[in-house]
DNA sequence: CAATCAAGCGGACCGTGGTCCGTTTAAAGT
DNA sequence: ACTTTAAACGGACCACGGTCCGCTTGATTG
């Protein structure tokens, strides 16, 4: 639901002589050739596998490529590098806290109001990447990367319409930006394992932030 | 001023029978031998030199150590890694921004209100980044590594200071990460460069959180 | 000035991420 | 079934970051 993996697949260009669209309705859900479904997922389980016998540092791109048995080219073809593959590794996971703050239940699903979704973001983002960290991290290998990854975007829309609707004076987009940096999986790596910092001193920050930037809906 | 290069130099324990410790007063200033220090500013130069001429990106160490007429292996020694080289290229641009922070006139500098300098700090550190991007970004390999930047310690630590002396309620710490982290170069970079955001618009989100936070002082 | 020694040096060497390009193959037409 | 075509494949290949280790050299001590 995040996105599909391919980075360019240099598309064909949809502008000449079209005689029928083919009811593609919105955008790209770009279907890939049956042996490269199958190889995708021989991928992602090898990755998967490997990487729980060992740290994301030691996961190299040439031993999934052995452990699913096919060529380098093609987890490149398919993941276009190695943070790629990391992202879609992750995706799976991360879906699972979207579908919380999506359409779970309260207080962060829809049926709480604004501020108190707001309120109860932080925490469970907190707590994701809590579990989830090494990975994250190893896939950060470029600063700016991160600010193209659909499931960032995703959080930062929804944080900037939930200020919105709860009513929350200033500009949405930097604010968002910087509450979602404030519970960035970096800072929170560092403030929690190599400063000490308990989480919950964390989660009573973000409740202060939110309430001093004014969420009163 | 903001910290030396060697990254780990095996430090050699002074845990045995220390006859005289030889007025070491606080830390280390780790004095380099002459011929060291010779190659350390001629890979500097040549290192900034070559960047003059091509983008961070095609800056290899085999190419600056040539540059500067040492072996592959001694740029290494010097600066651990390419981050630690491309960090030492920065430092010297850095410790202008600190001068004026530390020591600089008002509203940067001491003479000013604490809050009157909390509201000239972000604007200070976005022009500061708009102007160096490239090469900070390039450094910026590590997902954790920038958190042990000794510059940014020093930013995080004055904010904190700053914060207090503003009397800003709430958690300095995670409070002072939270500001810092909402002018990022990363960050600034994506908004301004990527999204076409101006700079202003980012300075005055900056005010109206310093204001929203509750600095009176 | 000679001896000693750790700091510095250099470049061969290695592993890994990423590319290239000739070959194979799934799928869509006829 | 046969042709056609573009996607997919694979593994040789390359470049670069980082390490290693034997040699050199600046400093220090007597």
């Amino acid at each position: 639901m995040t996105g599909p993996d391919t980075p360019a697949p240099r598309l064909p260009e949809p502008g000449g002589t079209r005689t029928n669209l083919p009811l593609a309705p919105t955008d790209e859900p770009p279907q890939l050739r049956a042996d490269a479904a199958r190889n995708r997922t021989l991928l992602l389980d090898a990755a998967s596998r490997l990487l729980s016998g060992c740290g994301a540092a030691e996961l190299t791109m040439e031993s999934v490529a052995a452990a699913a048995g096919v060529g380098k080219g093609t987890v490149f073809r398919r993941f276009g590098d190695r943070a790629g593959l990391l992202l879609a590794l992750l995706d799976h996971r991360e879906k699972q806290l979207q579908a919380a703050f999506l359409s779970g239940p309260p207080p962060l699903g829809p049926d709480a109001s604004a501020a108190e979704r707001l309120h109860a973001f932080g925490p469970a983002v907190l707590r994701h990447e809590r579990d989830h960290h090494p990975l994250i991290l190893a896939s950060r290998t470029d600063a700016l990367r991160h600010y193209a990854v659909p499931a960032f975007h995703l959080r930062l829309n929804h944080l900037a319409l939930l200020l919105r609707q709860a009513g929350v004076p200033g500009d949405p987009e930097p604010l968002a930006h910087t509450l979602l940096g404030s519970i960035d999986t970096a800072l929170v790596h560092h403030l929690t394992v190599e400063r000490g910092m308990p989480l919950e001193r964390l989660e009573e920050a973000w409740h202060h932030l939110v309430t001093r930037l004014g969420a009163t809906a």
